[in-house]
DNA sequence: GGAAATAAATTTGTATGCAATTTACGTGAG
DNA sequence: CTCACGTAAATTGCATACAAATTTATTTCC
């Protein structure tokens, strides 16, 4: 993770390290829609609304580019890296399998604090989802799992997780939910609590690949329901 | 295209996307051992030994860096990414899961024609292991886990998989085996090409991440008794 | 008017220069 | 002899200049 260490949330840029600032910076328009998938950076627009000059912005396209953010193309710029459906649906099986490994080792490793710190957060999520709160919900949720992730005490797969999950971001976490979807993944994370509590990792692992193969399918008809609309 | 153009290519770089050729080389470079890891990278010396100006080679920098292979340390330059036995074994953990899954998918996705090479392949490795010739047996291994890697039919995963085994290349296909070890590892072989002609992806997911926990518990202890030879 | 050819403008890729930081080295004090 | 300090060398980071490629605009011809 060579560039998210710098906060995303500084509005000017960090003079001393240029080229990471601007990695980080550029991450974060991608990740809240500014920059959407399939956008061309042109250099000399994004210099002007940097204040950057054209080498540390062509070195942060490097970065994001071996992170698999945005794709380089032989003489023509960079692109944000688009995603087939097909590629947002294996993106999805891959993390299913990351998410469950990382429940079974969560619940070897958890700590009471840890612990107290999801049951926290799981009636966030509670809150939000009688609130039909969406935006609060999918918070809390991300949330949650990122407690997971961080529970599991093993960086790589933390890197790995959180370098696939930046790129379907806001396909999983903008979407729309059926009230009985919504209802039963709060279902869901209510039995993977319990299973956390009880320690029972494998169960667990499988209670998480089930989540987000559920996760999966429900977005994935969501998606192709738009494209289909799209096309027609 | 010259002829004079075509040998160069085989010893120099193609000049026409430097920063591309010159990623692939240092990547060459660092998975041949070249470049071990903690290796400081010398833009100066780098620039004459590859015969391009810093621009390109800082652009390559920041790709592999992006990728994981090195890191960037501010006004410090870059070093290639050195791995504590902790990240191997987190490595590990996480590929175990990751070729579990792929083995998963490739038994449903499995051509006739794939099965095929598969089998050939484990011959090879028969063959290598009678001869006790340990670097045809991990080049044989290297291409049965990337016969199935492909058979998955993902290419996220396919790219996750590459990346990681990237980082731990040396480290797992350049280890010692006892005669034991290398043995179980040739039946567990075996015992998956089984699997995958049965069609049986559960079972298969089961053996493959068996086996590289096998490997990781190998490995993971060959290395701290090296590093406690190395201390003593 | 439209298609092909051509020229201009834009954009990308690489090389190089300069400033800032880090590292190396020599000198002298303790 | 060791350590601290200061200066010089080396190295890194950024800006800019130039070259090559692509895109856009214009002209020419049918």
């Amino acid at each position: 993770m060579p560039f998210e260490t710098i906060a995303n949330t500084v509005t000017s840029i960090d003079r001393s390290a240029l080229h990471a600032a601007v990695a980080a910076r550029l991450k974060a328009m991608i990740i809240e829609g500014a920059l959407p998938p399939g956008a061309r950076l042109n250099e000399r627009v994004l210099c002007e609304q940097l204040d950057v000059s054209r080498t540390p912005l062509r070195e942060a396209f490097k970065l994001l580019a071996g992170a698999g953010l945005i794709e380089l193309q032989q003489n023509r710029g960079a692109v944000v890296a688009r995603l087939a459906l097909e590629d947002i649906d294996a993106t999805f099986t891959v993390i299913a399998a990351l998410e469950g490994l990382a429940g079974e080792l969560a619940a070897q490793h958890i700590t009471a604090a840890e612990l107290i710190e999801i049951r926290a957060l799981q009636f966030d999520m509670l809150a939000s989802h009688a609130r039909r709160d969406l935006p609060g919900y999918f918070n809390a949720n991300m949330r949650i799992h990122a407690c997971i992730s961080a529970a599991a005490r093993n960086p790589v797969l933390a890197e790995t997780f959180e370098r696939l999950n930046t790129r379907i971001f806001a396909t999983r976490y903008r979407s729309n939910l059926t009230p009985e979807r919504w209802d039963q993944a709060v279902a869901e994370h209510a039995d993977m609590l319990k299973c956390l509590e009880a320690r029972d990792g494998k169960q667990l692992r499988l209670l998480l690949e089930t989540h987000l193969h559920n996760k999966r399918a429900t977005i994935m008809a969501e998606l192709r329901a738009r494209q289909a609309a799209a096309a027609a």
